[in-house]
DNA sequence: ATATATTTTTAGACAAGGCTAAAAAATGAT
DNA sequence: ATCATTTTTTAGCCTTGTCTAAAAATATAT
């Protein structure tokens, strides 16, 4: 059994790694709002409980069984994220700040029946897999808004920030997972796009653009 | 905002306290399971965010601010045991060890929801009173089963016991809140009394029968 | 009233998890 | 290859919450 501190330290380490390269300890501390030393403390720990492989100023990452450990934790978050949702009449903005605190309730039966409760979901609000109980994920490889050229259509599938500002002002666009795009126009200079929706026009930095990930529409594939 | 260790210790000091009488420091050690030097450095804590009057050798009781900080966390505590039972297939011997952590979590939207689907319930699965938003809570005058006579008839509205081994034995003998008890014979010798239910003869010793809060029957309060 | 027993507090220590400042290692630029 | 910069680790300190052992206060019994 890991500490609220120690599960935290793997998600971060989750979500940092890429592929097999290792994770830097100021990469840590950026993520996890701490210090540089605080980190090696508790890489040290984590390595001792063989959660994560610790090179010394090299870098880490998890281990098999860190990994495993991981997936439970992001299955916890984004389940409590998706039941919030669903049945308590949260918005999508609202969800992250209480299941940063409900992922480290441990209970394998309450998980287990809220994830029955919501017919095994496969995606929580933001668009994010859920790991099933094995801890398998589905890897999806999405595209980003900003990768589209003029005349694309695309489907809104998730998107990479969920900080309430980011989805207050998708909501104020009407924009939601599930939203068909039609890239109207793209704009070489700067990245940004025109896009249409069923709401309209509207116009989408770059910045805006690179954090919506979308499924390009097959059916409009003809016109390269 | 309170840590999870001062909120357990105001939740010790609000069930051991019983009118204006001061709580002793032993006692809470003692609910607790922590030994009374360290509860005497928590009293002093608590003292000082005035959340409990605390008398050097004396003892503590809340004040009025601390109260209503039991009446919270214990509202939490009592929403989260019936959600369980109502929403996730929990029985009612499962519930209190995961509503232990559940208490802790921090959310004023979430609670309120959870009661909204609950639709404001004023029992949870133990017969307890559940406090409201504002901390009010059904203060109910119940007698023990251990206090009814030969002949006295009376509803189970409550257990004073919730630990899983009780409860389970509750069950075995399908005795549940709500269920109607007749008093067929009480052993003075013992204070062992043998009831009859729906479902027949029990014979329930002065140990169970002490942990049954009943509401007696009015209408053979005629037989005194 | 005094001696004994019990309860409570104090003193000092420890583990977890954090911080700052200094030292060491790695990286990058000439 | 050497020097400067950046990254990482170490050393030492702090806070929270716990413990044990000793001291002080209170309660109890003669
Ligand atoms: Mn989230
Ligand atoms: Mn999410
Ligand atoms: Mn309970
Ligand atoms: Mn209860």
């Amino acid at each position: 059994m890991q500490s609220v501190s120690e599960e935290n330290y793997i998600k971060a380490l989750y979500h940092l790694q890429d592929g097999e390269t290792l994770v830097s300890t100021n990469d840590i501390a950026g993520k996890m709002n701490t210090k540089a030393s605080s980190v090696t403390d508790m890489l040290k720990k984590l390595a001792e409980k063989s959660l994560i492989d610790y090179v010394p100023y090299k870098g880490s990452k998890l281990t098999q069984n860190g990994r495993s450990c991981a997936m439970q934790i992001i299955r916890k978050h984004r389940l409590w994220e998706l039941f919030l949702v669903e049945k308590l009449n949260f918005s999508w903005d609202e969800v992250h700040e209480v299941a940063e605190q409900l992922e480290h309730i441990q209970s394998r039966k309450l998980i287990d029946e809220i994830d029955k409760l919501l017919n095994r979901p496969k995606y929580d609000p933001h668009g994010d897999p859920i790991p099933d109980e094995t801890g398998t994920i589905i890897e999806n490889t999405y595209n980003t808004l900003a990768e589209l050229k003029t005349g694309d259509a695309a489907k809104l599938s998730a998107v990479t920030d969920s900080s309430a500002i980011f989805l207050q002002y998708l909501d104020r666009n009407k924009l939601e997972i599930g939203s068909v795009l039609n890239v109207v126009y793209r704009e070489e200079l700067d990245g940004s796009c025109t896009v249409s929706t069923e709401h309209g026009k509207l116009y989408l930095s770059q910045m805006v653009a690179s954090k919506l990930l979308v499924i390009p529409n097959t059916s409009s594939e003809s016109n390269t």
